[in-house]
DNA sequence: CTGAAAGCGCTTACAG
DNA sequence: CTGAAAGCGCTTACAG
């Protein structure tokens, strides 16, 4: 009944080569204490052996188990997996593991989420939060990413100048009339992105903002967003506050016959996986992923080896400064207007 | 220097009862060693103080973490997230924590992932393999999920009917020439549902396999698939292995003014996000994750916890029986070939 | 029905 | 430079 491991452990090695465990132990870690040849000789033998330390006898001695959580609202929402990968590429590499724990769809499943994440005792936790969740007292380091403008310590991108990026793309490519598209009024990301938007459009220009509706959103076939009008009434460029939305709309407008992007320009946000792959492809703005994970399990980290020295158990600790990354443009529409529509 | 959790642990709870720690876990463990009337006071002090039990504690003792590894070759590819998601909640309702690991595009990568996965002492593993993976022999109860058509013993959707479904429907809307899409002919998968496609052609019909190149994947904008002299040619049913091909066979398509679904129909694979939000909305077939990752979970679950009896640490095992789960068709494209395409 | 003891594998003061 | 001992929190034979 002993634990269901390939190897040995620490004592075996000891008793093999008549040293006491604590000095394989210290031999192992390199701190230092022991002789150069006898940590040699350890070292040869534990990797003889194909030793690797019981991660579990290490977290019960240490308290700290090297495992953070990752809460995500909808893993199967397809802006996240990207993060997903970013963080457990970022904690990997730092040594850690990560354990998933998806909200799917509540508020309460995220509170429940967390708790779990905590009852296994994870050593930090990184949260991107559902909408207007306030990450109350956590008693164990965490790591927001979300909007720069959730209140509260965040790591995240700049979708303010994502957005700003974007128009300022299309004002040069010659657009005054822009659609905003977006579907959650209450979203901090997508008002960022949308206040981003509307601070560049030109004194000539104008927006206005569509906001899908919810009954919209889980249509059926047929269920449109009324382009067509919107570019009888001369509106030439489709923004997006997401890839997914604007491929709503480019699907919508092709099939209605207009031809993007010689008519209209149609942009995104997030350069998911079809941007790049479609007919036309999508313009886009890409948030550094590797980056926003880099920061927020650095921060972690440093929180959670902070801790190990004092005896004071970490009380909620948010780890990360407020950070923001910024958001790089990805250009795949690269005509303008026509020149009626410039006109106009 | 303890462990930083917020409660209290057995003993705390033994020595404020004035019984010994061996009751009190016997007590919330509910084995029944412990009389009635002492259960409940033990239950409700441990309520009171908040007591959740250290699972790192009980990992050391009884060599199982409760913890599952699951090992994916590409969180950030749109068909995993949904499978994810799906185990995730499975094992979570079985009671076991999931640690992932992307194995990032390297057959030599999804190695290391596994081993880091037993490294941390997972009790199994859930692996969807990289093509043409062989799972060798692991140390730890492994289930994989993949086709059915993968030698040895996977949990999986039954691709081949799937295919089957997809062309049968359009057979009946009175298709008969068909562009099937793939982009790798080495996939086991995609074998299956282009298999289950083809046997479903009727004598009178025919089917053709557009492969799509590797060079032609990473495109940039204008690199097409020439899908127009396809329709030319007769083609009015195009049948692609995954959505994120029928994608871009629908905007190639619809770019080149070719009505969907007037015209030709467009089919996908897996009933992505995108499939009933653009327009027209996809016909696609949809695996029943939800089911896959039960059949998985609870096959791994049931090696873990008989080997708990065994004094044998798990060999190499194989956790499931071969299973395949049927696939669902999802029909939003309902209209036929036009009738002079019938004719030629 | 209840308790005392051992031990999972490790690391860390402390003593020599 | 090296070792003996204690202890992280739990569960499981075993004894009473």
């Amino acid at each position: 009944m002993a634990i269901a491991r390939t190897g040995s452990n620490l004592s075996q090695i000891a008793a093999l080569l008549g040293v006491s465990s604590a000095t394989v132990s210290n031999a192992l870690s390199g701190k230092g204490r022991v002789s150069a040849e006898l940590t040699e000789k350890i070292r040869a033998t534990a990797a003889d052996l194909g030793y690797t330390p019981s991660l579990t006898g290490r977290a019960l001695r240490t308290g700290r188990t090297g495992v953070l959580g990752l809460v995500l609202p909808d893993i199967a929402n397809p802006l996240f997996p990207q993060i997903a990968q970013a963080i457990e590429y970022a904690a990997s590499n730092a040594g850690y593991g990560v354990l998933i724990a998806d909200s799917r769809g509540s508020v309460a499943l995220q509170t429940d989420a967390i708790n779990r994440l905590i009852e296994r005792d994870v050593d930090g936790i990184i949260i991107v939060p559902r909408l207007g969740t306030r990450i109350a007292d956590i008693d164990c380091p965490v790591a927001v990413i979300d909007s720069p403008s959730t209140p509260g310590n965040t790591v995240s991108a700049d979708h303010w100048q994502g957005g700003q990026a974007v128009v300022e793309h299309l004002v040069s490519l010659g657009h005054r009339k822009f659609l905003l598209i977006g579907n959650n009024p209450a979203s901090n990301v997508q008002n960022d992105r949308i206040g981003g938007m509307k601070s560049c459009v030109p004194e000539d220009g104008h927006a206005d903002v569509l906001w899908i509706e919810r009954h919209e959103q889980s249509h059926g076939k047929g269920s449109l967003l009324g382009l067509q009008k919107k570019v009888e009434a001369g509106f030439t460029a489709f923004v997006a506050i997401s890839d997914l939305h604007a491929l709503r709309a480019l699907t919508e407008l092709q099939r209605a016959g207009v031809a993007v992007p010689e008519d209209v320009s149609v942009t995104g946000f997030d350069d998911l996986v079809w941007s790049s792959v479609i007919t036309p492809g999508l313009t886009t703005v890409r948030m550094n992923t590797a980056e926003i994970a880099d920061v927020a399990i650095a921060a972690l980290v440093r929180v959670i080896e902070a801790d190990a020295g004092s005896a004071i158990p970490a009380g909620p600790v948010v780890a990360a400064k407020r950070s923001s990354v910024p958001m790089q443009l990805v250009v795949r529409q690269t005509s303008g207007p026509p020149p009626k529509a410039q006109i106009a």
